[in-house]
DNA sequence: ATCTTTATTGTCATAAAGACAATAATAAGT
DNA sequence: ACTTATTATTGTCTTTATGACAATAAAGAT
């Protein structure tokens, strides 16, 4: 029996609920696929799909066998792809996933020497915050603030991504510099929200973990306009580093210095992360970004 | 091209180091195993062995092909082996649907022991007296009263389900102890409704079908509320014999010997079947299932 | 109850893989 | 340097597996 061929079309059934729309994808007679799925339950010993006129449907096992199946399919795929296009140049549609701050300050920018560097890549670049799954996917490449989802996937820590209070030098003139961290409960805030929320501030005072979030002014998930209100004045933001390095410099933002620290998170261990799969690197065009992108950006 | 097969090829001459014997691994010639790995080179258009006629190495290509195809060839076994061990031992979801009064009476009293004796299976137990269809809802044991259903479902008789005129000692004691049919309907009725609407009491009196339904008293989908309603001596209840054993042992309720018989339906074959499809692998947990039942529950 | 859609089965045609012998190539032994 | 032995490959035929197409059966929808 073939098998992958059997695999193939049972998958195919079982993702359109129909032998015939199946047959029609493969360009074959639905009998063909009828024996294919029936050879493959043979060699099971199950029932994959329960057949009725109007619709196929999965099995509990079908179910967990598809599933698994599916993420064959997709890896032998990508393992042929990654040969197939081993001798040949750096080429073909580079799709690059990015967190919207990292991806506005730091890659965009870069892209264009990558582009010139590699004029037969054509790229496709999505901001989002969101979290895409990487693995079945159409993405080549992401960039993303946490750790690596599973050990298919290859993570390269980038830069740091340590958040620190900012604030314009008009704001502190008026409502006073805090220095103690319990102070920020009498100021004003800017936030970030992410997928999970607004990010809480959080100190580590008295061997404890407090909130010392000031009052919402604005909060948005647009970091730009966050650097913006805060260079006018408008209150406090916590932001990477890379992200407000160019206020920092031109003065129109200042470092907050406190004690004890504030942090977003509990774990101060922050990092963007450069991901792939790691069967992928040997596709030319991943390998030509992920080098690029590590040569240019990682400290 | 079976890539599965050519996959297969490869990777055990890839191991072996020769054609020769990995072709005694399979028991086929080695010409074959040529043939298959070509064809795999061919479509993957890249050299994946430097064959000499001492040894057969991996390129590097094939070196990094090799590793991950591993990889897949034994994700496809564990997946294939998930599956034998499903088809072999009891495990997974198994969706239960029964008649209400059945359910609680005898079936979740059941159940407890059930688990014990097979932990892998997730019970999910639906009570309902709607008749839902076995073989287009999830569904994987039904129990419901009735008559077999149709050809593709098998069922098993369970226990009798005939229905039984009982009252309360005081109700008997105020309002006469009937003793022909026909005198019923001078009496008080506790009705069971159906999806069909509430259940009319029926009996053969010369040569003829007669309905001696007495005036409702009070009409509910709910055995419990009926049957205590009876206890409280506010009327006749017609009730399959095993969802008021307990009242009648108690001394509660006692059973009508009326003449002629009354029933709820002109068949009196009346039965508590237990349904489930007939598949072409058995699935183990449906098996345990029904076997445990038939051994607890059957007459 | 009838119609329509859909999966399955039967039968034949076609394509793919295996078997076996013959050949070519290369490293080892003399 | 020459021979030998081992091993992969190629040619040809046979066997097996898959596809094609028509016919049948079953189940939901009208």
């Amino acid at each position: 029996m073939d098998q992958f061929r059997a695999l193939r079309y049972f998958s195919k059934v079982a993702e359109t609920g129909s032998f015939t729309k199946a047959a029609g994808v493969f360009g074959v007679p639905p009998s063909s696929l009828s024996r294919r799925v029936a050879d493959l339950e043979n060699s099971l010993g199950a029932t994959l799909l329960k057949r009725s006129t109007r619709e196929v449907k999965l099995t509990e096992v079908g179910q967990r066998y598809y599933t698994q199946v599916l993420d064959i399919l997709n890896q032998l795929e990508q393992s042929n792809e990654a040969v197939r296009s081993y001798q040949a140049k750096p080429m073909g549609h580079l799709h690059i996933s990015s967190m919207v701050g990292f991806g506005e300050r730091i890659l965009l920018p870069l892209l264009d020497e990558f582009s010139q560097l590699y004029p037969e890549i054509v790229l496709d670049v999505s901001l989002s915050d969101e979290l895409s799954a990487l693995s079945r996917d159409d993405v080549d490449l992401a960039i993303r603030g946490g750790y690596a989802p599973n050990e298919r996937v290859l993570a390269i820590k980038l830069m740091g991504n340590q958040f620190i209070p900012v604030a314009a030098p008009s704001y502190l003139a008026e409502m006073g510099k805090p220095v103690h961290a319990i102070e920020l409960k009498q100021h004003k805030g800017l936030y970030f929200r992410t997928p999970n929320g607004p990010t809480p501030w959080l100190s580590y005072i008295n061997a404890q973990w407090q909130d010392v979030s000031a009052p919402q002014v604005a909060v948005s998930n647009n970091g730009n306009w966050l650097g913006d209100m805060a260079a006018k004045g408008k209150g406090i933001l916590m932001v990477p580093r890379w992200a407000t390095a160019h206020h920092l410099e031109s003065g129109k933002l200042v470092e907050l210095v406190l004690e004890p620290q504030v942090q977003i998170n509990q774990n101060n261990d922050m990092a963007v992360y450069l991901l792939y799969q790691k069967q992928r690197y040997l596709v030319p065009k991943v390998k030509a970004a992920v080098d690029f992108l590590v040569a240019r950006v990682k400290c």
